[in-house]
Parts: structure tokens; C-alpha cells; sequence
RNA sequence: GGUCUGUUGGUGAAGCGGUUAACACAUUGCCCUCUCAAGGCAACAUUCACGGGUUCAAAUCCCGUACAGAUCACCA
């Protein structure tokens, strides 16, 4: 039997051959120096910061060129799958405004280059497994899980390369009638490359981000079809893939450097070229003294609901991620603070070779800033729709006071130094719940630093909203306070303070705090004479009356 | 065990044979100041994992050692 009947039997419904697929996907028509990447993460898990670190890249790769980013679905280990995670890949794409040009989702396909899911390409890949066998690159093994754990035991207890090659490849040489006849009796196999290599051969490939790289042959006879589902593995669906969608840049994580070799062969037993590899390093965690991966499982951080639940802003995120990817896409931003983020010139040579510990620090003060650029009424926005989804209480409360709230979030916001105190949406309801009336309903405890007796307190409140004047500028207001400052004992200039602070029952700072605690029972607040506006007389007064009953 | 990669401060890092070893975050201190936030200033690696070599000169080049990570599935 030869070759060619031995794979028509494998395959006896398969007709198209690859030189039928390399015609139906064309070379793509694109200018000099434009990338085709993609992003193809498998849903076998929820979106990580690792794959939205991907994503990023390969989607400035793809802007920045004038390229093609598209998504792939790679869905081929269905026993892992997991409910869900291919919606949450779009949701997350979607929301950090990482779109795809070419895509496949909801049974609509954009792109001439798909089908876009993995499991959609079937056909593609047996006419291509079926090629293979007809040349003899490819062969049945009727290795059951046992004989396999068998030879990796032995392999590994008398330090041998662990792996099916040589004479570990059993099924390697039998004759195409035996196989044929395996398969007549129904037993199980899966497909192998029959791989030419010579392990003690070197070859030299070019990683965009480590430079060269001397690596053995390959002499592995891997899968590349499973025996259950029929589905290819990874290392087959990638070339074929990479190839037929026309892939110029590949994007992937340090893990994939060791198949280098494998996925070397297999493209050249097409005669395809290789595309070109961004191996990204690994996104690390400090756990106490050790330095490991960071988890899906133990760390929240790791997975993309941490960010959307906490409320940073989608830009913040996507630049703590290039921050972390490229060395010099900081210095970048800080001379491009308005540009977007797919404009940075991203260079596969600036990326960190050894893996970086995502700092949680560092986001929040990107996030800061980004937050205290914001108009008040944009940062309103954003805060109503991120309560919308994640906090019920604080919607209602903002949206009922939307004046308010909007007042108080431009409390020195549209001036050159703006105050950075959020870092999240998530952040803001716990700084300014005192703004809301209702809030004040609940347990309150007044934080007062230095002047403790009540009728002291009760005394300076009274005077000072005797003389409130809701049309004073800020300047006159705080002479206002000043002079009843000195008139009731305390110091309104805090050197002269400081130089004797016996002679006098307190300062300026002593004095303004209590009109802060009782409007608002925080000694650390925004500017006073903003929060006095937006409360107005009558609530300064309702909430003296409350703190006359509350504190003791 | 084989194969590959890496190792500059608490963190991310710049550096590519001669620099006071950038910058940013964090931390600490001071200043400013009605609190807070912000801002300003300053401190924080006598030294680039270790050992050896090349050189007038090494964090930078070479060799070795140690340590760390990745990978060696019909998972991606």
C-alpha cells in the first residue's frame, strides 16, 4: 500500500490539498513593512493580564504598521473549555478598545482569512495532515497512554530525553498495510509528524526580543492530530494557521521558545517561511521572598475582572501594561501625553528579556494621573457607569445628586497641579460619601484632632455660619475665618503660632479642622471653602444639629 | 536529567569599553500649607549574582560557577 492510499483511507472524504487552501487565502495585499498579527488565546481560562499584555502588543504592532490584527479562537482542547471565557475574551477587547479587524463571533465572520475558530477549520487541517501522510512526513501510532507513560518512565529514570523519536517511535516503520489494517480493526491513533531531524545538529533563528538563538533539531516524533476528537494540536494548528491567515509577526509567551525547533521543521516540511517570533517574557508575582508566575488562582490581579471591578480607567490599565512590556514606552508618554497608546513605536528589542513583576503600585499612580486629567463631568460619567455594574448604592446616590457630585469632583481639579486622590472609581465613594445626606443615617464618628469639648465646637460653628455669605469669593471667606479665628482665642498665622503655641488655645489648622469634622466627620477633605458651597447654608446647619445630638 | 533564557536598588529599568550608574514608581525626611491631596527639594546601588581572564580602563567583552525561570502531554 502506498503512501497516498494509505492517507486517502485516513481521509477519504478530503479533497482540497494545500495548494488549494494556499490559493484561496492570497498573499495579503498590504504596504512595505505591515504587520499581520493576531491575538489567539485559547478559552480554556479567563482572560489573564499575560494574554491583555499580548493583546496590547499586538495590536500597537499592527496599528503602528498600518497591519491587520485579528482574533483567533483556539479551541481545540474542548475538554478544557471553559463557559464563558470566549465571551469574556470580547468583553474585554471590546472595553479596553482593542479591536480586531478580522474576528469570528455570534456567527458573524469579518475577514477573508477565516474561518476564525479553530474547530471551524477541521477540513483545512486534515487536507493538510493528509498531504503529509501522502509524502511520508506523517504516520499513525497506535501508542496506547500506557505504553507512553511506560517509555517516559523509563526515559527519565536512565536520563534520557524524554520524548517519541528513534527507536522510541515504534509505529514509525511498520508498514503502511499494517497500519491500514490497525485501522480497519478500529483501534485508536493519533497522527505524528515523522520528524527528520538530528538532535545533534544546531540550527540558528532570530527572536525579535532575545536576537539570536542556537537551538538542537528537532527529532521529536510529536502529535500534530489527536486521536478522540480528530482536532489538531497546537504545534500543527499554528502552522497551518499562521500560515493560510498570512501571519507576519508572532506574538507569545517564553513558553513557546523551546517548541521553536518543532514549529521550525514543520513549516519547513511545507516549504513555508517561518513568520517572524516576539517572545514575550513572563509576568511574574512577589510572593513573601519568592518570585514565581503570577496565578490565575492565588492572585486576583492576574485575571482582567480585577481592573474592571476596581474602576481604573481602561487607558490607565492598557499603559501599565506597555509600561511593563516596552522599556521606553514610559519616557515615551510623558513626551506624548495626549497621544494614544497605538501610536507608541513599539520595539520588540526594548522588551524586557527576563520576566517582570506587575507592580500594582505603579498602575495606580498611572491611573492617578490619568484620573486627574479628566474633566469633572467625564469623570462623572465614567464613575455612573462603572456604579451602574458594580455598586447599586453609589449609583443611585449620584445619580440623585449629579450637581453635587460633579461640583465636588472639580473641587481643584481644572488647575495645573490637579489633586490625584483616585486611583479607581471604586476609590471615590469611600473619600466622599459625607457629601450625601443620606449616608449620614449610618454610624458616625467624628474625627477630631485637637479641640474635643462640644460647646467649644458648637460655638465656632455658630459663629462661622453667622457669617457665611454664600457670594464670597474664597479669599474673603477665609479672612472671614481668620478674624473669628483671633477674636475667639486661637492663632490665624500658623509661624506665629508655632513660635508660642501656650499663648493661644490653638491655631488656624485647630480651628478650620472643627468646621471640617462636623460638616463632614473627616479631618482630611478637599478644600473647605468648595464643600461649603455645594452644601449650602441649610445643610451646614442640619448637620451641626445632627452632630449637637450625635456627639459626646 | 536534557534543552533554552535570564541575573543592575524595595519595584520597573537606562546603560552596549572611559558616566557622579539616567529616569519612573514606592519609601523616608524637609519645605510650602487651614486638613488632605498636589507641588518643590533632598535621601536611598561605594556598585551592577559570584570567581577568574582580556584591557591603560569592564556593569559593559570572554570563560567558569551559583541561583532563578521556561520547557520536555493526544494542554494551549
Amino acid at each position: 500500500m502506498t503512501n497516498k492510499e494509505l492517507a486517502d483511507l485516513i481521509f477519504p472524504n478530503i479533497t482540497k490539498t494545500p495548494e488549494d487552501y494556499e490559493a484561496m487565502y492570497p498573499k495579503r495585499d498590504l504596504m512595505e513593512g505591515a504587520k499581520v498579527v493576531r491575538f489567539a488565546p485559547s478559552p480554556t481560562g479567563f482572560m489573564h493580564i499575560g494574554n491583555m499584555m499580548s493583546a496590547t502588543i499586538n495590536y500597537v504592532l499592527a496599528k503602528s504598521s498600518g497591519g491587520v490584527f485579528f482574533l483567533r479562537n483556539e479551541d481545540t482542547d474542548q475538554a478544557r473549555s471553559v463557559e464563558g471565557a470566549v465571551e469574556f475574551i470580547h468583553h474585554v477587547l471590546n472595553y479596553y478598545g482593542i479591536y480586531p479587524d478580522e474576528y469570528e463571533y455570534n456567527g458573524k465572520t469579518v475577514g477573508n482569512y477565516g474561518p476564525y475558530i479553530q474547530s471551524e477549520r477541521i477540513e483545512i487541517y486534515h487536507a493538510f495532515i493528509k498531504y503529509l501522510i501522502s509524502i511520508g512526513r506523517a504516520y499513525p501510532c497506535f501508542l496506547t497512554s500506557d505504553e507512553l507513560n511506560e517509555i517516559r518512565e523509563y526515559q527519565a529514570k536512565s536520563k534520557k530525553r524524554i520524548g517519541i523519536y528513534g527507536r522510541y517511535a515504534k509505529f514509525r516503520d511498520i508498514s503502511n498495510d499494517e497500519a491500514a489494517r490497525r485501522i480497519k480493526n478500529g483501534e485508536k491513533y493519533v497522527i505524528r509528524f515523522r520528524s527528520k531531524g538530528d538532535f545533534n545538529r544546531k540550527f540558528i533563528f532570530e527572536d525579535l526580543t532575545k536576537g539570536k538563538i542556537e537551538m538542537p533539531e528537532n527529532d521529536i516524533d510529536v502529535p500534530i492530530m489527536k486521536s478522540e476528537n480528530l482536532l489538531p494540536t497546537y504545534h500543527f494548528a499554528h502552522v497551518v494557521d499562521d500560515h493560510l491567515m498570512r501571519t507576519t509577526h508572532v506574538v507569545r509567551g517564553e513558553e513557546w521558545m523551546s517548541s521553536v525547533p518543532l514549529h521550525y521543521e514543520l513549516f519547513n516540511a511545507f516549504g513555508y517561511k517561518m513568520p517572524k517570533y516576539i517572545h514575550t517574557s513572563l509576568i511574574l508575582k512577589k510572593d513573601g521572598d519568592t518570585i514565581r508566575k503570577i496565578s490565575k488562582r492565588k492572585d486576583p490581579e492576574a485575571l482582567m475582572f480585577y481592573y474592571e471591578e476596581k474602576g481604573y480607567p481602561t487607558l490607565a490599565v492598557i499603559d501599565a501594561v506597555l509600561t511593563i512590556a516596552n522599556s521606553n514606552f514610559e519616557e515615551w508618554r510623558t513626551n506624548n501625553p495626549d497621544k494614544p497608546f497605538y501610536e507608541f513605536p513599539f520595539s520588540p528589542k526594548k522588551m524586557s528579556s527576563s520576566g517582570a513583576l506587575f507592580d500594582l503600585d505603579k498602575l495606580d499612580n498611572i491611573s492617578k494621573n490619568y484620573i486627574s486629567k479628566m474633566s469633572a463631568s467625564k469623570l462623572y460619567e465614567e464613575y455612573l457607569t462603572w456604579a451602574k455594574k458594580y455598586d447599586e448604592h453609589v449609583y443611585e446616590l449620584i445619580s440623585k445628586y449629579k450637581e453635587d457630585t460633579i461640583n465636588f469632583l472639580n473641587i481643584e481639579r481644572e488647575t495645573k497641579k490637579p489633586r490625584k486622590d483616585y486611583e479607581n472609581y471604586s476609590s471615590i465613594f469611600p473619600k466622599t460619601w459625607y457629601m450625601y445626606d443620606e449616608e449620614w443615617n449610618k454610624t458616625i464618628s467624628y474625627e477630631f484632632t485637637k479641640i474635643i469639648n462640644k460647646d467649644e465646637i458648637k460655638s465656632i460653628m455658630q459663629a462661622c455660619l453667622d457669617q457665611y455669605d454664600s457670594n464670597d469669593v474664597e479669599e474673603v471667606w477665609f479672612s472671614k475665618i481668620k478674624e473669628l479665628c483671633d477674636q475667639m482665642g486661637y492663632q490665624s498665622n500658623m509661624k506665629v503660632y508655632k513660635e508660642n503655641p501656650d499663648q493661644y488655645k490653638g491655631s488656624i489648622a485647630d480651628f478650620t479642622t472643627v468646621i471640617r469634622v462636623v460638616l463632614t466627620t473627616s479631618n482630611m477633605t478637599p478644600n473647605l471653602y468648595d464643600i461649603m458651597k455645594i452644601l449650602g447654608r441649610k445643610r451646614m446647619i442640619e448637620r451641626l444639629n445632627i452632630f449637637i445630638e450625635k456627639y459626646n
